[in-house]
DNA sequence: TTTGTTAATGCAATTGAATTGCAATAATAA
DNA sequence: TTATTATTGCAATTCAATTGCATTAACAAA
């Protein structure tokens, strides 16, 4: 299926790219674009993103999933492999600088990680 | 609110204590006790058990959760900050024994960790 | 043992996010 | 300019999780 460049996509990637390091969740991004377009819109905006490889998905632990802008990323090599951290009171979601490195037993093949750590960010602290 | 032993409660100890490094699923416990209580009991017993340090929850990458009984805890003192590992074949999540160690960036507070690999186990391999 | 309090349970109903079906719209290749 | 089909909006649906409430039963106190 080939994709076509539309207002809905190049919006929503506006929006990614302006939280470059800050994962926004389907309703942040909901809010932003709110009139412009259907939330069902959203979704699917979204998904092929994250299904071409555009961005990471991240299901932090109050159960939401955070999309953000792939960084350090190239066409067939994807970094999503970094710690993200949840702030428990301000709700903030960002990525962090370090990678995950785990030493898998014998015979674990890794295909990704979803690492989350939750706390309070400086600003709450 | 003081806790009171019940036989759903027992029952699904018994069935968390029978796998200790094997996180089970809502859906997995609801199958073990099908036709002895309702689904919302489970629930309810779950969260109980979570409120009460007894057991720990990860939020798996699947959107669903996982409960498993606290190994090496203490009461005041949980050590829930292992990896988990899930199979993207069996569906099997475990208990990984490699503890999640983040240097946070300063001013940041850890309160827990949620890191989930995901991949192929060796029997799925 | 009996009784009173209230935690725990089952059932039905509700919530709420995510998904799906389908007709209308619009991007893009021919 | 036209044909093809990806995309979108809207309504409806799905499905897990949660809530309300009446009933049941654990357990502390008499």
């Amino acid at each position: 299926m080939k994709r076509r460049n539309t207002a809905a996509k190049q919006t929503i990637l506006d929006i990614l790219q302006a939280s470059r390091s800050v994962p926004l969740s389907q309703e942040d991004i909901e809010q932003k674009v709110a009139g412009k377009m259907n939330r069902v819109t959203v979704y699917r905006v979204l998904n092929s993103f994250y299904e071409d490889g555009y961005i990471h998905k991240i299901l932090a632990d109050d159960g939401k999933y955070y999309f953000a802008i792939c960084l350090n990323c190239r066409e067939d090599d994807h970094h999503h492999d970094h710690f993200h951290f949840r702030c428990l009171n301000c709700q903030k979601v960002e990525c962090l600088q370090e990678e995950v490195k785990v030493q898998l037993p014998g015979g674990y093949r890794q295909e990704s990680v979803n690492c989350l750590i939750t706390g309070y960010c400086p600003e709450c602290a």
